[in-house]
DNA sequence: GTCATATTGACAGTGTGCTGCTAATAGGGC
DNA sequence: GCCCTATTAGCAGCACACTGTCAATATGAC
């Protein structure tokens, strides 16, 4: 039993990172058609579901670098997909909101995305796709654990830290 | 009808891009240790198990653009990771092996990484990683059918050919 | 109130992957 | 031998996400 799981894990990673290029692409697509990106689309879901949002709080929520997104929010700003509201509880770091045209985009990305999701919902019973997004999370926090392991230093002085800024998509 | 599926179905996609991170975040920690990243490592390691190859062969294997292969080979041929060998069948496209550093190298990172496959193969059982493997790649069709039906030009004249991603960014 | 610490905005730089294009080569049909 | 198509190398440009850094602002301990 040596060789064995080395090469089954070396095949569940193989499939996760075709499965995460092939979400980026259907994303792409999808959201090509009304002028956004897959990453975009993700912006614009994550203020949807739970309001405007100051940048380090999308990241957190999206699970990406503060930078990252930052960068993301300043384009769709200047390209008119979102508007700044004052954050009353920070003078600086304005509350981020989707513009009428950000939210005509979203819409119709969504509305285009319905049947899609709902084809996945047909191919993939419900229990499946519970007990597929537990283990993908396992699998993830071990591996975050062995880079953990490995010549990380020690906690990045910014961004998502080891103690895992637990993605929920809002509810 | 309940809008349970497409939650479930937003659950997987998250866990998916947290996965894919926490991989390429583990193989980078991993693989820094000795000069490479999750990338070059993947490109050594398909040299490793499959031979001498071209650029567009391993592009094949990997499953991402040729041209995204070819930048990576051609800054690992510049490092002296990588050296070139007539290929008898082709007179332009030469095949890519390790250079002695090269192979040095990767197996000093195969080495570094072989405790954490164990551990990894602890964790999770053995058929709960090929039902994993099994299921991601299902999905990862099924995301694929979803990216063709949306707004796709025919067959691009360059790029992998039988099961790859293909489009992004639409004009 | 004052000060140390944490958070945030902003900018620069890097790595990976994608698309689009042109020119050179291989291979098969005639 | 000659042409047509597919494949290839090589280059340029874009999108996305990462790290690093600095100054400005909040926050909490005292």
């Amino acid at each position: 039993m040596s060789s064995k799981p080395d090469l089954a894990i070396n095949d569940v990673i193989s499939a996760a990172y075709r499965l995460h290029a092939e979400i980026v692409g259907a994303g792409d697509a999808v959201a090509g058609q009304f002028g956004l990106s897959a990453a975009r689309w993700q912006v614009l879901g994550t203020i949807a579901r739970g309001g405007a949002a100051s940048v380090p709080d999308l990241a957190r929520v999206i699970g990406n670098a503060r930078q990252s997104v930052q960068r993301l929010v300043s384009e769709m700003l200047d390209e008119g997909l979102l508007i700044t509201i004052e954050n009353p509880r920070h003078r600086r770091s304005r509350l981020v909101e989707m513009s009428a045209r950000g939210r005509q985009s979203y819409e119709a990305v969504m509305t285009s995305w319905a049947p899609h999701a709902a084809s996945l919902g047909k191919k993939l019973p419900l229990a499946t796709s519970r007990a597929l997004a537990r283990d993908l999370i396992v699998l993830a926090r071990a591996f975050r654990e062995i880079a953990d392991q490995s010549g990380r230093a020690a906690e990045p002085s910014d961004g998502p830290s080891s103690s895992s800024p637990q993605v929920k998509h809002e509810p």
